[in-house]
DNA sequence: CCGATTGTACGACATCTGTCGAAGTTCGAC
DNA sequence: GTCGAACTTCGACAGATGTCGTACAATCGG
């Protein structure tokens, strides 16, 4: 590896987000799914200890179009995965948005 | 007409909307273009004066998939039809979610 | 009544998207 | 070194979706 190895998977910027990918992103029932999980673990979440009622690359697949959408930030840690909300920059950038996504009625 | 005649278009009661349906609506470029010449207006907008890259029958597709999710309301005045956006509904049901959207950077 | 204006309905079509299974990769433990 | 655990990648595929053009419907003004 390099000295420069980079534990963080590539993400955008904030000046790179686009509100209508963020929404696109959420407006998925397994998506919103593993928002909603990610919000009430601020730590980070492994990839795989969330329930979904999909398999493995399905779960993959969705975890990346939230990444590349800027809603989340993804980090290698050993063989895990680990997960977070960016809600910094969601609130920066579109505040409120993510607490009255939170806040639907389930 | 019948003396129970509707003005109003159909569209889903606050109970009925689900908030993945709403942020799938508002996650086209497109319908979010709506949404915002309709932000603008809360007097309601006649469907044909918003500036928009589509034919006539793709904003009436557009414009269906926001009603039906529940994002606008539609009346008919003359041969017009009237949209406006169901601020109300949405502000109670996801408080801060529309203001997010809209102060997104353009 | 006629025509112009507005918008809807329908069918077609290319593309996007969510889903899966199988195979490959990376890391930690023994 | 070998095995298992945790994810990713790839290819495939069915269904959803955005787009258009044409045809149809309703309303208002002369």
């Amino acid at each position: 590896m390099s000295t420069a190895d980079q534990a963080i998977l590539q993400q955008p910027t904030r000046e790179e987000m686009r509100v209508e990918q963020v929404l696109h992103a959420l407006g998925d029932p397994v998506r919103l799914m593993i928002v909603q999980a990610l919000a009430a673990a601020p730590e980070g979440v492994a990839c795989g200890v969330i329930p979904l009622p999909v398999t493995k690359s399905t779960r993959t697949h969705h975890l990346r179009t939230l990444r590349e959408a800027g809603v989340i930030s993804m980090r290698t840690e050993g063989t895990r995965r680990m997960s977070t909300l960016r809600r910094d920059d969601l609130d920066a950038l579109y505040p409120g948005l993510l607490d009255g996504v939170l806040a639907a009625p389930r």
